[in-house]
DNA sequence: GCAGTAAGAAATGTAGATTATGTGAGCCGC
DNA sequence: GCGGCTCACATAATCTACATTTCTTACTGC
């Protein structure tokens, strides 16, 4: 379920690891990111090519993400990229809803200066991150990374590593969707709308900041519905 | 995140499957039922020899059930059992709470007669199913799978399947808990209990059914806090 | 057109080589 | 003498290469 702490830390400093787990970070960000189309089969084979590594680190690799979802496993098969589809993003950004709103509630109930603290300098780096949109060159792991950080922070302080994982889990899988309508998403005035967000959560004013939360994820599903739509989907 | 339908419905019919998914259904079970001492290593050839099959099912196996955190890996160091502490037990069922209750409100709001059926056709199963103490010999699975199927029955109108998957992911964490304390848990009581859930969940009445079902969990907590607090620890 | 079948492709499993970790004896500095 | 360091060896994880099994597909005969 997601990278731990450790782990993001080694890639960050590029530590050696095992074959297995380099091709899992590869695979997962190619699978998020986008680069590979939805339903397509991953052969064992070419993904060793792809990444330079023999066929039993991929394996391990693929068996770790089946078990995230992020990728379908049929024995004797193979393995496949997850479909997708707006009816399992309605559902996903339906219980995305549900979790953070518990998890915001309850960070802003037990809120401490060290979670406050979080979330001012997670908005600060956000704010300051431009937006590229694919037509001005399309690399925006940087403000992706910042984006879920300032989540991070607002639901850091629900007190379930549980919620949490789970929270970051549902995240993982809204970057599938992201990727696909990067045209619309993020739009220029996320700042505004993530500043909103901050300031009710500091507020201590819950039921603001849960609506303002929500109400940005129901919009960019909104958003990609009329973009389908008017593609004729 | 634990088995879905068809992987449960083919190990029922004993159909064959791959060695590694094979291994992956044994050392789970062996997990959840506390056949291994939690923090155990769990070393490679010493599975392998255990279940007959060679390093590399063993291998998958373990990389599967790393990503749902019932193992822990580390690279290069090898596999073990993660550890169990009342601290992550308090949280688990903090969360199961919160989830639970959202899973079974969202049931009730949208009941439909298929719902309603599952529930009393699982309770009634379970109703009927003897709990086995530890002295009287001591394999509750029957009961367990019932129990579970009781409480999936209960949430399976909720919409979402990742909710719903959430909500057995952690069901399976809390029943390692529960083999550590079979004297207290499951108690001869509790068909009474499981019976007042389920008609208020039947008559519609959402808080006494959240309640209800919360106040089952919170009440196994304590139980074991004052078992283990009586023992010592 | 359909069932059966056989060749090829691909997943799965095994064996052994390779690499990393942990351990303990011996050595150095204090 | 004691604590800490280094290095060699044992153990175990990891990876590669290859063998085996299974699935897919295209072809044949009815």
């Amino acid at each position: 379920m997601a990278l731990n702490e450790t782990e993001i830390d080694a890639a960050g400093r590029g530590e050696k690891t095992t074959a297995a787990t380099a091709v899992y970070r590869q695979l997962r960000q190619d699978i998020l990111k986008g680069n590979f189309k939805p339903g397509q089969k991953l052969q064992i084979d070419q993904v060793a090519t792809r990444y330079g590594s023999g066929t039993n680190p991929v394996r391990e690799a693929l068996n770790r993400l089946s078990s995230e979802h992020l990728v379908d496993r049929h024995d004797q098969r193979g393995f496949f990229v997850p479909p997708l589809s707006m009816e399992r993003l309605r559902e996903l950004v339906k219980t995305r809803c549900w979790l953070e709103s518990i998890a915001l509630e309850e960070s802003i109930t037990n809120r401490t200066p060290g979670w406050e603290d979080g979330i001012v300098l997670t908005f600060h780096h956000l704010s300051r991150t431009p937006i590229r949109t694919p037509e001005e060159g399309g690399d925006n792991s940087e403000w992706e990374v910042r984006h879920r950080a300032f989540h991070n922070a607002l639901i850091s302080g629900c007190g379930s590593t549980w919620l949490i994982g789970f929270c970051n889990e549902m995240m993982d899988h809204a970057e599938r969707y992201r990727y696909i309508s990067m045209s619309t998403y993020p739009r220029r005035d996320s700042v505004v709308e993530h500043r909103l967000i901050m300031e009710a959560a500091l507020d201590g004013d819950v039921e603001l900041a849960k609506t303002r939360l929500t109400d940005q994820y129901r919009l960019t599903l909104r958003h990609l519905e009329e973009q389908v739509a008017a593609a004729g989907g």
